[in-house]
DNA sequence: ATCACGGTTTGCA
DNA sequence: CTAACGTGCAAACCGTGAT
């Protein structure tokens, strides 16, 4: 049977949350700035019409955005995720299957239902997302999920489907029409460099690649790109993903807003993105057993002298335990701390994950221990959920921490905070 | 010759 | 006045030592 899977992506969604609570932001120019108010991450209808590229690093479009009055701000993620939960649980009661892709988008699985009646659904689906959130959403429905990404971009590319595009009650014919019109590096999986690589091959449209179904049985394409060409054909390879599968490392790293030389504040950071990636790590029943401590200076700046250095450290057990796992990040930091240089970067990673109940003490560890451990961090996950997150921290963190990232124009986290809502109207 | 392993690079979103 | 460019993750790739 042919499938129905349909997904719904927010428009520009970190800069609808703003408008959204800031209703002067809307029909402007907008943008919405990564971590350390870095890059450009969002984009207003707008500003990408004032020719504002994706990814661009703010500092070289500074002059242009104060020339148009480009309204610009530092990302809110409190805001953003609490939003998105909105979103989604809402979805959540419109289909027996959700997989939430990405913090603005999922995918809803509609198999089953009249496919007549789906566009008219889904139509449904977006005024409800409008009236009770205020957050517009684009939603493309095909037969596979690579489909329903593409039918997602058309409707978003063009107005004309008032943000419904049902590629299954399309005929073929049209269906094809419209992949003819959209280059490969917009399908799913493919990016700048699969799409150079397959322009080579004289493979331009979404329609060649799809076409290249009879032809790609024995061709050097890897699995993976011929698991595309057989979705562009309606055959199924990527199924929805009920559940997160637990991650097999984690990552967490920031860039400073000023450079660092000192090593104690190098700690308070590497300790921060400890106690982080651990609370990761337990929110997803796991134990790791090696941690990687990374520092770097900037790999822009020419003039200053470069320094770059890494250690991975084999954890004597698998551990989910903030402590000990600061503990040997210090330890790390302090082998691989050079003095003299100016730091922009560092970063951990906790990887050889195991799910928790796989975990085998040592022959002479001891259980209670172990246990005593497991409560220890259950009591202090439980503390910052209640009171609030950073109630109980690890004290090398630091006090004040001068280094944290920028975020010159951050909004007041509206709907997850009363101070912030409190400062927030006595402004209106 | 082949495999497992682990570090490094590449690619994508 | 100057300098300023994000993050997370998986898969592919590649060298190494063991069998």
């Amino acid at each position: 049977m042919n499938r129905s899977i349909a997904l719904v992506d927010c428009n520009n969604f970190y800069v609808s949350c703003e408008q959204l609570f800031n209703p002067q932001l809307k029909n402007k120019p907008v943008i919405v700035l990564s971590n350390n108010d870095g890059c450009i991450v969002a984009r207003s209808e707008e500003a990408k019409a004032l020719g504002i590229k994706m990814g661009e690093p703010w500092f070289q479009i500074k002059t242009l955005a104060r020339k148009y009055n480009i309204i610009t701000c530092s990302s809110n993620y409190a805001l953003y995720s609490d939003m998105s939960d909105r979103v989604m649980s809402i979805l959540s009661q419109f289909s027996h299957s959700q997989e939430i892709y990405s913090i603005d988008e999922c995918f809803l699985d509609f198999t089953g239902s009249c496919r007549n009646s789906l566009t008219t659904y889904a139509q449904k689906i977006y005024k409800c997302i409008q009236q009770q959130t205020g957050l517009p959403v684009c939603i493309g429905i095909g037969s596979s999920k690579t489909l329903a990404k593409l039918a997602n971009h058309i409707a978003k590319k063009n107005p004309s489907f008032q943000n419904v595009c049902n590629f299954n009650a399309m005929k073929l014919q049209e269906q094809n029409k419209w992949l003819n019109r959209i280059n490969t590096k917009n399908v799913w999986g493919v990016g700048k460099q699969l799409a150079l690589k397959l322009q080579k091959t004289n493979i331009h449209t979404t329609l060649d690649l799809k076409n290249l179904y009879l032809r790609t049985i024995n061709s050097q394409s890897s699995v993976y790109l011929r698991r595309i060409i057989y979705e562009l054909n309606n055959i199924v390879c990527f199924e929805l993903k009920k559940a997160a599968e637990p991650k097999k490392k984690i990552i967490c790293s920031r860039s400073f807003s000023k450079r660092i030389t000192d090593f104690k504040e190098l700690e308070q950071s590497i300790t921060l993105y400890v106690s982080h990636a651990a609370e990761k790590l337990r929110q997803q029943n796991s134990y790791a057993g090696s941690i990687h401590i990374y520092i770097s200076t900037s790999l822009f700046n020419k003039k200053e002298p470069c320094y770059t250095n890494n250690i991975i450290i084999p954890l004597p057990e698998q551990t989910d335990n903030t402590l000990v796992l600061t503990q040997f990040a210090s330890l790390g930091l302090r082998k691989i701390y050079c003095n003299g240089y100016k730091y922009q970067k560092a970063g951990i990673l906790l990887s050889k994950i195991i799910p928790r109940k796989e975990y085998q003490p040592g022959l002479f560890n001891k259980k209670e221990k172990r246990k005593n451990s497991d409560n220890l961090m259950k009591i202090l996950d439980q503390i910052n959920t209640k009171m609030g997150k950073k109630i109980l921290v690890v004290a090398s963190e630091g006090i004040t921490q001068p280094w944290k990232m920028k975020q010159n124009n951050k909004s007041p986290r509206y709907t997850t905070n009363w101070h912030d809502l409190i400062v927030a109207n006595k402004f209106v």
